[in-house]
DNA sequence: ATTTCAATTGTACTCCGGTACAATAAAACC
DNA sequence: GGTTTTATTGTACCGGAGTACAATTGAAAT
């Protein structure tokens, strides 16, 4: 994953790069795009983001992360509506900026807390507290050994991986495999990860 | 910082301690009350913490995160009415399960991606202008033709079933499908189909 | 005119996934 | 005690998926 951070604050672009170990970083000395995240720091160039969005230039491939010391709604608000997909504080803690950069890298939008609170506030009058939970899920009827599977599954691990992990050969997999693909009514693994958010 | 971690599926919470290195973490026999963030399995103990936060004990402290496999918008907003602060995939990355520790103990809301666009979606027009949010980033990189072959790979067909479809021989549904991989940067279907989903 | 991209297709091959036969052992349940 | 479920494993096989070679044609952009 390619991250390209903007800004004129050198010391938070170094913040932010330290943040960053392991990825593909670049600092630009202006907007481009690309396919990547893109790391605004707003309130250095926040000026040069907003002409660059205005022009309606770039949709193609970047998505546009912008942090400012001070996150407002109002704010929040404005860049959303102008494209950018993840907003929110210059100085936030490594976890919540690498959860942001992921979160926009697997194509969703990501919010600072505050806002989203706000947001939850504003659609209350539509939050029932008599909402029907759901039924229940095939996941529940999987025995412990196929659940912890599963969940290796999702993290996108083959046979042989999973084997790996677990200690077991892979015949074993395809046993549980198997096992977990008649629980979930399903002919495959395509099937099951399908299934596994409802889609 | 306290951690407590609450379920039946044992599996579930080791991949979920294992997270947590660092942090002070107990596995808890039943839902109790103190300082600290509880990590709910819904799947498992829906019905405990539920009925749990309909007796409305337990106000002062804890702060409640509930996971489940298959998280929904519906149950969403149920468990925000009731209290909960966090609601997400019981399965998802570590640095997101993190991030949601972090952010429900400083005493805001986390909640999953899919539920915080649908909230900024409800909000509505004045904040969305972009209709193109609405996608992946790479499926913005797609061909027409390629375009609507990924829908049919996300109905969940194969190769010959989409080459029906389609009107087109298996080769041409390959070749397609590896013009795809390449732009959305994965190696295969099972991939693809996570990445669409955002796991 | 030239280049690039999209759409289409063939041959060939390897590997992975899934299923059908089978089996044993332990634990839990009736 | 008998039955069911869970966990594990082997052999064998087939088909689907994915990739590497290659190619042609048409449309759009330069």
């Amino acid at each position: 994953m390619k991250v390209v951070l903007f800004g004129d604050d050198i010391s938070l672009l170094n913040r932010w790069e330290r943040f960053l170990v392991g990825y593909d970083v670049k600092i630009a000395g202006s907007i481009s795009d690309g396919d990547e995240v893109v790391v605004v720091d707003f309130d250095s160039v926040g000026k040069s983001l907003l002409e660059y969005l205005k022009r309606g230039e770039g949709r193609a491939g970047a998505r546009f992360v912008a942090l400012q010391s001070a996150p407002k709604i109002k704010t929040a608000e404005y860049l959303l509506a102008a494209g950018v997909r993840g907003y929110g504080n210059s100085y936030m803690q490594r976890v919540h900026f690498l959860s942001c950069i992921e979160t926009v890298e697997e194509g969703n939008i990501w919010l600072f807390p505050e806002f989203v609170y706000s947001l939850v506030g504003r659609v209350g009058g539509s939050i029932r507290s008599d909402s029907h939970v759901d039924a229940p899920y095939f996941v529940e009827l999987l025995s412990p050994r196929e659940k912890e599977l599963y969940s290796f599954l999702l993290d996108g691990k083959s046979n042989s991986e999973i084997a790996d992990i677990m200690g077991i050969t892979v015949r074993t997999v395809k046993a549980h495999l198997g096992n977990i693909y008649e629980k979930a009514g399903v002919n495959g693994r395509v099937e099951l990860v399908l299934k596994a958010k409802g889609m």
